[in-house]
DNA sequence: CAGGCCGTTGCAATCGTTTGTCAATGTCTT
DNA sequence: AAGACATTGACAAACGATTGCAACGGCCTG
């Protein structure tokens, strides 16, 4: 009748101490079977279940998993984004899978302690970044205090955090190297180099039309990835190109080639006939452009998988390395 | 040095009791402005943050708010589907900026107490399920004690929790109304109706079938939401079409409309010309079709708003009824 | 100069679990 | 029949914060 709002009064009810209430409820063999029945038929009865902040507390762990977001470079970016998302889903069916949640979190990180502060607040029992933005060296400092954190992005040599992510740098360059391959000549960089990946992606457009000696002939147009805005400040881009203007578009992502492809239309240019372009990521939204977007998969399944599996092997002390997983060019009607 | 684990390690380093460094901590008007400098001086120095769990422990609140997808008439479907992300994305926004985190959670309520599990287990200040699935009376149940809980779906008179959502029933008339004015006569439903909000888009689909006489040339097909499977499926029940087969599609989602949109290009069947089709929630994907998706706009943006207002409402005390939108016909090319 | 008041700080209870220790009970062996 | 031994469950100490209340000192005022 009265409610049951803890283990105490469910103790009472049952005529036992509260700590044969809560080791009956974890099914613990310290407890007769008899006793434990008759435990768990009331606690079923009264739709009681233990408080689990208090369980946390005492246990010191939360079965959460952290999801962070950080939006260094674009304040205006928002978790809508599909590739966020198209992570953030394959991530919580991974840990569902494994009986955690997952604690999301979008943070602009203009407080420098924007990190540490999740990490050591006690909430989760460990953290994924999705992707490093312009972070990577406060991710390397927090790293190298707290252990169960992983990242999605780019690795370099000596990096202090475990990440996960695609060879950035060769994707970059197959998918320069396709665009050259179709006859483009004179070639824009679509993306902003301030996040790592971007960087090494560009770094690899770079080395390609440099092995094609076409270095001279690369130009680079940092555009935001926000769709809305991104749109009209590539139309202009476009527009000021002259007769001589550019052929072919390496867009650091789908979003962006996206973008581009809309705004070609609106200028009547034609994809690949003037203009070859292509993506990045592979997300599903590349099937749905017209014409179908070409582009550098990653497979973001099995990075997500990947993810989790880093995170828990760090979380049960053990020391991995980052994960490198190779790019792979699909050629559709873009390019 | 040694590192600080709680509040009476720094209150010991700075030689006061636990209490004062926890009210200096927070700003506590109590404390003179000296000796919470000092001790704020201290807890920066050593990048020390009191604990989360053990706070909300006390003061019984967490700042989360639990999201929860149920999956209950569609096991195989993922929460990658672009319905629940984008909606997820909107809420995460909303949440965020009312300085709230949010627990992702994915359910299979095969358990009856999946709900009242979440409710009860003191994790989360609030908890917005997206989606009623076929789970409306369990939702009915916790609602009546559970007060901070609000539900992205379809209201029906009687119902018991708090609902957001747009008028299914006149969207589903909508939309049938615009595929008959466009010339459709032998109209198909793709939807499963077990959910709420598709039985009551069905319904209105119905009712402007009846009103122009066509009752008896509506036929249903309760397609499933899992994009993969249901694109076979599609197929065959297009290809079982006789010479008088169906001229029209009522799909009760953007993703259903678009998987028939692609079965019916590998059929060689045009679209609006054989078969007209309509949408239904007006998601990013529908102006990425080919054609282009008429649809019904939900309007995501003021729903993510409207949920996070009531729960709020609702965890205040106040007491708020459902929130029924209107929806909106955007004709493009598929009609 | 004494009493009262105010601004600060310390004390200790509390939130609801989990879990190590230990006493009490009952069973089995010799 | 008595001691060894296993069960069983009660007790109480954590976990790490918050917060009402009491106490303390200094200052002002009469």
């Amino acid at each position: 009748m009265g409610t049951i709002r803890n283990i105490s009064d469910l103790a009472v009810m049952a005529g036992v101490s509260p700590g044969t209430v809560s080791r009956a409820l974890a099914d613990s063999p310290l407890i007769s079977a008899k006793t434990r029945e008759r435990i768990q038929a009331i606690a079923r009865e009264h739709d009681f279940r233990p408080n689990a902040v208090a369980r946390n507390l005492r246990t010191q762990r939360t079965g959460a998993i952290g999801v962070v977001i950080p939006l260094g470079h674009e304040t205006g970016q928002h978790i809508s984004d599909p590739f966020f998302m198209t992570m953030l889903g394959l991530l919580a069916d991974s840990l569902t899978e494994r009986g955690y949640d997952l604690l999301l979190s979008r943070i602009i990180p203009s407080d420098p302690q924007w990190l540490s502060r999740m990490a050591s607040s006690g909430r989760v029992d460990g953290l994924i970044i999705i992707g490093q933005s312009d972070q990577a060296a406060t991710l390397d400092a927090v790293a190298a205090r707290y252990r169960p954190l992983v990242v999605w992005g780019g690795h370099v040599e000596g990096q202090v955090h475990c990440s996960v992510g695609s060879d950035n740098r060769l994707g970059g360059e197959i998918a320069t190297a396709h665009l050259i391959a179709r006859g483009a000549r004179r070639i824009a960089f679509f993306g902003d180099p301030r996040a790592r990946e971007i960087a090494q992606r560009l770094e690899g457009c770079r080395a390609a039309m440099a092995a094609a000696g076409l270095s001279h002939a690369l130009q680079l147009f940092p555009t935001h990835l926000v769709a809305d805005t991104s749109h009209a400040d590539i139309v202009r881009f476009l527009g000021e190109q002259g007769k001589d203007g550019i052929d072919g578009i390496v867009a650091a992502s789908d979003v962006i080639a996206s973008s581009a492809l809309r705004a070609m239309v609106s200028l009547s240019l034609h994809a690949p006939d003037d203009i070859r372009v292509i993506g990045y990521d592979d997300l599903p939204i590349a099937r749905q452009t017209l014409p179908r977007l070409s582009t550098i998969r990653q497979e973001l399944t099995a990075g997500a998988d990947a993810l989790v599996d880093l995170l828990f092997r760090r979380i049960g002390g053990e020391d991995c390395a980052s994960f490198v997983m190779p790019p792979k060019l699909i050629v559709r009607h873009s390019t």
